[in-house]
DNA sequence: CTGAAAGCGCTTACAG
DNA sequence: CTGAAAGCGCTTACAG
């Protein structure tokens, strides 16, 4: 039933298989009679070709590897889904892969996409320069997402931390705020890291009144609630806090909550992610958007440019995908 | 460089092709000694075996394909994840395909799967039995989620409506209510339907003297708040609602409170899904917990089964993955 | 234990 | 336009 291969189509049509190859693949080289019988025969056959066959003979099998840290979350899904419409759009399946707990699973996985995959879509905490040159061939198209190994020349897509910091740093600045802090991300997380650089950078060159004022933190609710006790104990206080993302500035908030300072009258806050729980928040939260499902169509596209024009894409391309400034409550736009 | 093949390590190694195969299989039928020199010498060339030919050659494509609606929000998320680990903990590939608006697109990403995968994991609106019987060969193993098209045999893997729906009727019963609305989901919508039965049967059965009481529904928070408004009107008043999912609930608990109606005081909620919303609206919502993961992890292992022993798995197999009662602050268990 | 050879299902020069 | 044949990279009886 799902065993019709192209030599019972040929026999069936009463042709030979190279007839059928071409018939079924455009139709360059046969007569259009001889096309019609062959696609008859494939119908009443119910004949699909055989596609590891195919990838075979052809190198090509229309696919295309996503190794990716998990696949749970808001982030992910997003993600994800951006990955497969494009992917979709170029008619390429697509063979997902997660949850490596360590370089050698990762490496593990790596290594079993290859001859299953045209072109690799990566983004592992694991992948740095000697991780992918020891287990990526150098001739599989390959784009990394928000992963930029030193020293290796990948195409790599990420998100625009500094330009979306400066934004925001530029929205509490021309809301007549000057002494403006910054509450840090996790130390050595590259996010974070440019997003303080976007932060310093703005302060530094637009007004330079205004000192750059770093409080620790790492990312969760309770260091941006610490970071907001520290702020209270401050002298001159600070008149803003820009959280290098969204769920430290809600602890932030809870901090200042506690002590009875008003947000955004006395301090304005501003975030950066856009998480769900931003806008229900009270004072909802001014933050930065990223786009996510374009982060993985964007580094889709690159991917289907290298696949169809080798050699198009210049090694160690770099793209960004754009942030967004959200103005809600919390930065006191309205207000100003 | 990715380009050696069996042939290069072959003669790298001294030996024959046949043995390569043979000691990078599994080592059966070659001396430790000569394994040794063929595992060096594939190390050497950073050896990858080409997965199409071997595909095409045993049969198995060591990959399970997922067909689904979508990939995008926390359901799927959670579906995507639970098939994810399962496929991996098999040792298989991951081949994913969503978002097929119409019933021909579901039938090319169906037949697309066609050599590229062992077996086949299904959810789809679009899949009745016909539809099934045309694009399935009949020979591939493949798991139903949730999608159960009367007259096919395939197997099937569903969330316990009924049963969860019995958890929350008898939860309320057991808090002494007695007169129990129930808010519809969308009319012909099955989980709904399953859900309405389980509450029909535990009032049937349980306590005669209890009426069922249906309001109409769609699953949207605007129907349960104009499902709300009827309780309101109602002489004399329910003293218990359960509405057939999460939102309907938030929405009835929303036309209580604009009317004065103390939740659970004077009347007790439960709804179904557990969405992470549920957790936070005030009073915090008793609900009907699904695993979803589990979901995927189970048809995963189902159609393991059916892979590795073909015919092990009686057609027109039926599982359920569990639901369980999430007892929070709506229905005032603490209270009774 | 080891190797030569056939064959998986397809595509594509090469002739005719 | 059409077909016979080679070959993609692998595995597996079949001999030795």
């Amino acid at each position: 039933m799902s065993a019709a291969t192209i030599k019972d189509v040929a026999r069936e049509a009463g042709v030979s298989v190279a007839s059928v190859s071409r018939a079924l693949n455009g139709g360059h080289g046969v007569t259009a009679e001889t096309s019609r019988r062959i696609h008859e025969a494939a119908q009443r056959l119910h004949y699909v070709p055989h596609a590891a066959a195919r990838m075979l003979i052809t190198r090509r099998t229309n696919t295309v590897g996503a190794l990716l840290p998990d696949l749970y979350g808001e982030f992910f899904s997003e993600l994800i889904r951006g990955i497969d419409l494009a992917a979709r759009a170029r008619g390429l399946h697509l063979l997902v892969s997660s949850s490596h707990d360590d370089a050698d699973a990762a490496a593990v996985a790596l290594r079993a996409m290859q001859g299953r995959v045209d072109g690799l879509l990566l983004m592992s905490p694991h992948a740095d320069a000697d991780f992918l040159r020891q287990n990526l061939p150098h001739d599989l198209p390959t784009v990394l997402m928000n992963t930029r190994p030193a020293g290796s020349d990948y195409c790599a897509l990420s998100v625009d931390n500094d330009g979306g910091a400066r934004l925001m740093v530029e929205h509490l600045l021309s809301l007549g705020h000057r002494r403006i802090a910054f509450i840090q991300g996790p130390p050595g997380n590259r996010d974070a890291g440019e997003r303080e650089h976007g932060y310093r950078e703005v302060l530094a060159s637009h007004t330079p009144g205004s000192p750059a004022i770093t409080l620790e933190g790492d990312f969760s609710e309770e260091s941006g609630y610490r970071a907001g006790r520290q702020v209270l104990a401050m002298r001159p206080r600070p008149d803003a806090v820009f959280a290098a993302n969204d769920m430290m500035a809600i602890g932030c908030m809870a901090a200042l909550r506690e002590a009875g300072i008003c947000v955004p009258e006395e301090i304005a806050i501003g975030g950066f992610d856009d998480v769900p729980m931003a806008r229900y928040v009270t004072p909802s939260l001014t933050t930065i958007q990223v786009h996510i499902a374009e982060l993985g169509s964007q580094a889709m596209a690159l991917l289907g440019e290298q696949i169809d024009h080798p050699g198009s894409v210049p090694a160690g391309t770099r793209r960004h995908v754009g942030a967004e400034l959200v103005v809600r409550a919390s930065s006191g736009a309205a207000i100003a």
